[in-house]
RNA sequence: GGGGCUGUAGCUCAGUUGGUUAGAGUGCCGGUCUGUCACACCGGAGGUCGCGGGUUCGAGUCCCGUCAGCCCCGCCA
């Protein structure tokens, strides 16, 4: 049907006869001659119609062509005149003559343009989702696809050279009574039991290491249902690994493989060893299990010095096991109080009661840290004049989201310099637990292996316990999380137990788990990538929905095609399920 | 579940203190035009001011509710 694409017509091809097929971009008639924008897949060549070099009824059909309009055209490759060339153009130099002009499928006019001047806007994101076939024409959205599709690949190819397999795991599952909030379906056989979308394939992973596949992987589609945000969808796809008889070094040196493996796909840099610091040091230095290591800038503890200080808020704090920690500014005091105060802002966006500042000057100091600062103080911390102090006092779980929310704040008000652009991170060791209203929490998931060094711990102080884990961090983003797992059933009873479920709660809902493991499971480990959060950072872009074809709103919904929809009561029926009205109350606190 | 921002022509936006017939650019339709590339020029059509209610002599503008999109908190093992 076409003999080549457009995109890289150049000088080499003059002279040849092409067939190109594509859509009408843009169309510029003057007349007696017409230009008309090609666009397919690969790019842009201007196709010129004029009455010395196409035929009549061609002519006449390309002055009733619209935009968008799909069309195939026979012709020939030319040198345009000297004077006529577009060097913002990569076919710029050449344009093809049309002899011949086929209409192959008309076009209503797009409800949102497809071309894009130089000065336009973006259409609003809702008709972009509303109107997806339109807007997945665009060029950046068909890159941005593209190197999605290069970075699968890449995967897959990576691993298989290492000896992976790629095993595909159910999507009609179990519903798991931990994390997240599962998709449910209905089964029909079944009547008022339902199937689960997973989460994550976790436990089926587990399964195939106990089952002899020591090297798993898989591209996984998984489902959450909890409320998105510009970096999360209810489904979401995974690079998702296994391996049996591995430590944990392994797993690292692996995935660094594949993320050197990747950078060159996607323009960037990777270069291992990366660094690498446990999750007490990231949460000390920086306040935060994420943190971005573009820039330096770091957390500082002030607990000895300013402890002594004569203030309420200080001693109290110090005086109830917390620490006073803050950052030392340099240059800082040349932001204006409005400046700071929008600093303290994201601190107590991040939950902190407040943030303590002070500016040292020629004449001492303001700001309302300033007050208890005697003058041994501000060289204790290191302060010199022109420099400002951003500080934290109470426990750390307050202060450190505090300091990493006004870190980040502080880097864009004072616009400091990256010290890389691209900074690569595991942070390892995380907590096994956390605790949350008095209540034991897995962290992470509850099949994480608890280090061998702290397992003796587990009865009486589980939340001093660390797990074998680790999360891989690229420019503060966490691009993945793994661990490796327990494989000794009566160490996985004994932790879900620490959850808080009892032996029957244990078999009744991890039973196939823990029989697997019983079986003779071997010592196994694993990560998984966000593939769509990846492809996001690795290309800069804003959202997630700038790297997914279909993806979802806010509330959820696909626009397009407009999902989720209401379902005939037939339908229902056969489920035996019954829609109770919004308006019914029965919701929630009906007995109180 | 909570907070914030946005919603005016197909699209991107302007619209003053509540006051005559709601504007611009672009797109669309018609016309002129042989070297344009945001083609140029002439003419024209195009509006449920998201939706519902209220205040007012009078509402795009003020108030209440609601819907949708986006951002954030909760949530996301």
């Amino acid at each position: 049907m076409r003999s080549r694409m457009v995109g890289d017509l150049d000088r080499e091809d003059v002279g040849r006869q092409e067939t190109l097929a594509g859509w009408v971009h843009r169309r510029r008639d003057l007349g007696g001659l017409l230009f008309v924008d090609l666009r397919d897949r690969s790019g842009l060549v201007q196709v010129s119609v004029g009455p010395d070099w196409t035929e009549a009824a061609s002519l006449e059909l390309a002055h009733r062509l619209g935009a968008e309009d799909v069309v195939r055209v026979t012709g020939e490759v030319c040198l345009r005149p000297e004077d006529a060339r577009n060097p913002d153009l990569p076919t710029g130099e050449v344009e093809f003559r049309v002899r011949e002009l086929e209409l192959l499928n008309g076009a209503v006019t797009p409800v949102i343009p497809v071309y894009r001047g130089p000065e336009d806007e973006l259409p609003a994101e809702e008709l972009r989702l509303r109107h997806r076939n339109l807007d997945l024409r665009r060029f950046e959205l068909q890159e941005n696809l593209a190197l999605r599709h290069s970075l699968i690949l890449t995967t897959r190819n990576y691993f298989d050279r290492l000896g992976f397999l790629e095993v595909e795991t159910p999507i009609l599952t179990k519903p798991t009574p931990e994390g997240a909030r599962d998709y449910l379906v209905p089964s029909r056989v079944h009547s008022g039991e339902f199937y689960a979308l997973p989460q994550s394939p976790q436990i089926y992973k587990q399964i195939l290491m106990a089952s002899g596949f020591d090297r798993y992987m898989q591209i996984a589609r998984c489902f959450r249902d909890e409320d998105l945000r510009a970096d999360r969808q209810p489904e979401f796809t995974q690079i998702d690994l296994e391996a049996a008889f591995v430590s944990a070094e392994d797993i690292l040196e692996w995935i660094e493989g594949l993320m050197a493996a990747l950078a060159p796909v996607a323009g960037i840099e990777a270069t291992p060893p990366f660094m690498r610091m446990s999750w007490t040091e990231a949460m000390d230095r920086f306040g935060s299990d994420r943190p971005d290591l573009r820039w330096e800038l770091e957390v500082e503890d002030w607990t000895e010095v300013l402890g002594s200080a004569d203030s309420n808020i200080l001693k109290g704090a110090v005086a109830k096991g917390g620490r006073i920690r803050g950052f030392r500014i340099p240059d800082g005091a040349s932001l204006s109080r409005r400046e700071i105060e929008e600093i303290e802002g994201s601190a107590r966006a991040a939950g902190a009661p407040g943030l303590l500042w002070a500016k040292r000057t020629d004449d001492g100091g303001s700001g309302p840290l300033s007050r208890w600062l005697e003058e041994g103080h501000w060289d204790a911390l290191d302060a010199r004049e022109g420099d400002l102090l951003l500080a934290a006092a109470g426990p750390d779980r307050v202060t450190s989201p505090a300091l990493s929310a006004t870190r980040s704040a502080v880097i864009g008000a004072m616009e400091l310099a990256r010290v890389r652009d691209h900074a690569w991170l595991w942070v390892l060791d995380f907590p096994l637990f956390e605790e949350e209203d008095g209540k034991v929490w897995a962290n992470h998931h509850p099949f994480v292996l608890p280090h061998p060094e702290d397992v003796h711990r587990l009865g009486e102080d589980p939340l001093s316990v660390r797990g074998i884990a680790y999360d891989l961090v690229y420019n503060g983003s966490e691009l993945g999380s793994g661990s490796l797992r327990i494989h000794d059933p009566a160490l996985q009873r004994r932790v879900l137990g620490i959850l808080g479920l009892d032996d029957q709660e244990i078999d009744r809902k991890f039973g196939f788990l823990l029989e697997a493991l019983a079986s003779g499971a071997p010592p196994h480990g694993g990560i998984a990538l966000g593939m769509d959060r990846m492809v996001k950072d690795f290309l800069g872009v804003p959202s997630l929905r700038d790297v997914i074809a279909f993806p979802k709103t806010t509330a959820a919904r696909a626009l397009f095609e407009g999902a989720p929809a209401p379902v005939d009561s037939e339908d229902l029926r056969e489920l035996r399920l019954r829609i109770e009205p919004r308006s019914s109350g029965t919701d929630r606190g009906d007995d109180g």
